[in-house]
DNA sequence: GACTTTTGTCAACGCTTGTTTACATAAGGA
DNA sequence: TCCTTATGTAAACAAGCGTTGACAAAAGTC
């Protein structure tokens, strides 16, 4: 058997990624992590300190917000929609939002964070944007539209109604766009 | 001790809607549910058969749309959103819909509830009101909306962002109107 | 009042959970 | 090579879970 402490945590944060965003932080248990990770769940307690901080370490969201200062203004929204989605849908199967979103129903540690996410990710790009004033309500506007977005579709798992991805992205994107630099009423 | 078989299955229903909308299904132990309603948790078991038939019983959703085919076309919107906010902030602090939201995050079978609920209310009171050939779409589309913002403010308990309700409501009443009654682009 | 049925109590079962402990084995330097 | 350290294994622990079955006590019936 060869041993390599750092491949095996790697192996660990892995598996701890994919079965959190699938079933949570509660329905995933540690001796299924150590199982897909092909790996003694004792060792999770050795490296991470227990289950708790192996999420915590597992888990960190960078929602890598593209630069829309350039972009045309009448182009915000559908640029944001498009980059969102891009995001979910893309190769890694495993997207850490979801995790979050999944796992924020029943856990207040969880929550915390993805107020965390927004605070300091998306409110400060809207205020590079749109008058200081109003980013945090425009921020909070925007959560309510895109987390219910991920929760519908990849946490329900809810069908699209038949609507084409272009569709969606052109609907949501109009929103956002209201959302972010049009007058608010 | 006097008895009585029905007030103790009602007082068993309340303290699970109260106990599953607090922490979801998962994170909520009969025991829990028992205590609260001062019966011992066996009973659980006689009357309801187990913990997942509690939960189907306690939690049966109905959104009591309101008829809008007499509301002026403009104002759909405003008042499908107000309507919401005053489900949710209404007497009741024990609104089904968070239960139903909370649990679904990781548990399928209140997911498909979910969507059970849209297929039967939301989907046929837009198909009364716009084009029966749009309305799963825009169901979809108004799903997206408002299970996201009672997730960010019931769920995730995030704050308003310092805006008024008013405001909110205008702003998202505005969002449903385009979802529901505006051409789709 | 005796009897049956309904309703509630108590203790335990079997199982799963996260975690810990004691031990085995590979890796690496002297 | 020998010894120490790092890494992995196996088994068990303590706690909590949903659930069950045998029993007690109230309510209803004759």
């Amino acid at each position: 058997m060869t041993r390599d402490a750092e491949a095996t945590k790697e192996r660990l944060i892995l598996a701890a990624r994919r079965m959190f965003s699938e079933r949570g932080f509660d329905g995933t248990t540690v001796r299924e992590i150590a199982a897909h990770a092909e790996v003694n769940p004792a060792l999770i307690n050795r490296y991470f300190g227990g289950k708790e901080q192996l999420f915590a370490e597992a888990v960190s969201i960078d929602l890598a917000l593209p630069d829309l200062s350039r972009t045309k203004r009448e182009d915000i929204g559908a640029t944001l929609a498009m980059h969102f989605f891009r995001r979910w849908e893309g190769d890694e199967h495993d997207d850490l939002l979801r995790v979050l979103i999944r796992t924020a129903a029943t856990n207040p540690n969880a929550a915390a964070r993805i107020q965390e996410v927004l605070g300091k990710q998306v409110t400060p790009m809207i205020a590079s944007l749109s008058s200081h004033a109003t980013a945090s309500q425009r921020a909070y506007l925007v959560a309510t539209q895109i987390l219910g977005l991920a929760y519908t579709r990849y946490v329900i798992g809810m069908p699209t109604a038949e609507m084409e991805h272009e569709r969606v992205v052109s609907v949501i994107g109009d929103t956002l766009q209201r959302y972010i630099v049009d007058p608010l009423p």
